[in-house]
DNA sequence: CTGTTAGCGCGTTCAA
DNA sequence: TTGAACGCGCTAACAG
């Protein structure tokens, strides 16, 4: 193991010195002796330790992502934007998922507090249950106590800086562009009851409607991911209601409706519409082209690592707006019937 | 900051005792005192230091991954895989992703060594470039001097724990398979000329071909990703040869191509067949469905993990064979065409 | 500009 | 079973 010291030794300066050429901030270091360190430490493969240096300095330079999960597109493309930025700034990612069991959720911030990490950043809505709130909030504090600064992508909570979608805008501008097209009878996939970015996607859905004056939509509950929607389609479908428009509040949402439509034999768009939320990379290949409110991820994550970074004393909450995208999977009633707009 | 030393004055014993109940292995701790330090720590707050336990004990909790790209789901099944046989032996994952630049991917091995990293884990192939591969392994010797393991995932070198896909074996199987459906003529989207994976695939897959007595297929070499696919795709198209079937050596490709296809009107499998390899997750909502090569892709990361956590002498090399998964993508010649086996 | 030295928080001998 | 003391590799005063 070749330590600072040895470089030092090598080339016949002290251990201060060393470190200053190879590691520190204010270089202060005559040329001749810099090149000397320099070549000394190349010549033993002198690597840093930089827990020896976390320590030393009382802070790391590790950011600690916490996604559900990894293999969950909009998860991916957020951690891509916060590996990105680390780069930038010379940082290191470690990322824990939480698989949405909250307990896991709360052991990451236990286990990110213990390797001093300088950054927590947490993607992804939680439960509203009030005792895990309760206990994550604590460890959150714990963390924070040790000088660590947290960033949420999500609605804002706990009082921390936080990089938040405006879901019931996206939702609410998606109501009325799905309108514009000639849709008055919605049905909502609406994901888990008590979990925030789906609340606020459904009420601004629903605002939008309202808005508008056209009827309350179906509304449906399931998790929050493909299967979630693919299950509450089948549900829907098997109501046979007069809805022409499905809003699915996630793309893997409506992914996963999609293939219930298919299984069953309705085609998209002609039978139905359907639209998600997010435009997550893969939506690229669906077919048909689906429309929802696109979300820039990877700036999303990116931009959490930013706030967190130049943390200010007063936590900041920076808004992002979603842009609707119309694609194929939504049909142009307008022309078909005239009792529109 | 709560330290040990804090809790060891909170309980009134040592700082030694204290260590010995919140963090030591051997447990020769009276019941009483265990207690008292305990609820001292509790009442503290205390969070271990793990950068300070890795500097104590020379030897830290993180395993390092590096992929290429994580929002390609090939890595991000990978990483899930990684990440969950962490969890089974309390160990941190830190990412990094390459963009498949090769001085990014040495870059890394530096910036894991530096952070004392226990395990270096790699995914993902690398070009047949012998400067960069002699960099690369030069820099993975100076991680491997400080004392930590590294396996790799993908084809065997470096002399280290290796995953490896039976990328030839899968493929030559995939191309008997899709001779039972009664193709012969073929074209391959081979990737790029230097990249082993690709290599071995186009290599399996001619050599199955030729076991059958097969004319060899057309080849069109790309990037490894779905824009490659795509690219090639196309120019296969312009070529106008009368090849009935395609194999793209990703299934990222195989996406890529399918869109291509779709641009141009050509139906999969009507009016020609395409398969992958790899059969990762988002497949599943790919239409028409994609003939593939399935790996257990987070079973490969977890089985690398356990490699180099149970490192022996020798290094070990743990084949994974992949499965033929027929779909909907490949037509069946057999009933329309009657010159067949 | 360079060297000496005192910690950073913890694990672990060695004694008691 | 417990405690005292040293060292892990490095940074950051403070002197010179």
């Amino acid at each position: 193991m070749v330590t600072l010291e040895a470089v030092a030794k090598e080339a016949g300066v002290s251990l201060a010195t060393a470190s200053r050429v190879l590691n520190g901030s204010t270089r202060q270091v005559g040329a001749l002796t810099r090149t000397r360190v320099e070549s000394a430490a190349a010549k033993l493969r002198y690597r840093v330790d930089s827990t020896a240096q976390t320590l030393a300095r009382g802070m790391s330079n590790v950011v600690g992502l916490i996604v559900q999960d990894l293999t969950d597109p909009y998860f991916a493309a957020i951690a891509d934007g916060v590996m990105r930025a680390a780069d930038l700034h010379d940082m290191v990612v470690t990322i824990g998922t939480t698989r949405r069991d909250p307990e896991r959720e709360i052991a990451h911030v236990a286990s990110l507090t213990a390797q001093r990490t300088r950054v927590v950043l947490i993607a992804g809505s939680r439960d509203a249950d009030d005792v895990m709130l309760r206990r994550f909030r604590a460890e959150l504090d714990v963390y924070r106590a040790t000088g660590g600064q947290v960033a949420i992508i999500g609605e804002p909570a706990f009082g921390v800086d936080t990089v938040s979608p405006l879901n019931h805008e996206g939702a609410y501008q998606l109501a009325r562009a799905l309108a514009g097209r000639g849709h008055q009878r919605f049905a909502v996939l609406a994901g888990p009851v008590l979990m925030l970015t789906a609340v606020e996607r459904t009420a601004g859905f629903l605002d939008g409607l309202s808005d508008l004056g056209f009827p309350a939509p179906v509304l449906l509950h399931s998790r929050l991911d493909r299967n979630g929607g693919h299950d509450s389609a089948l549900e829907l479908l098997d109501m046979n209601t007069d809805v022409t428009c499905v809003f699915a509040v996630t793309d893997a949402m409506a992914v996963g409706a999609l293939a219930a439509f298919r299984e069953r034999g309705v085609q998209v768009p002609r039978d139905l519409s359907l639209a998600g939320f997010e435009d997550i990379p893969p939506l690229r290949d669906v077919v048909p082209a689906l429309t929802t409110v696109r979300l820039p991820l990877a700036r999303m994550g990116a931009l959490a690592l930013e706030l967190a970074l130049s943390h200010e004393d007063v936590p900041r909450v920076e808004p992002v707006p979603g842009e609707v995208v119309l694609r194929e999977s939504v049909s142009d009633l307008t022309g078909a019937s005239s009792d529109l707009v």
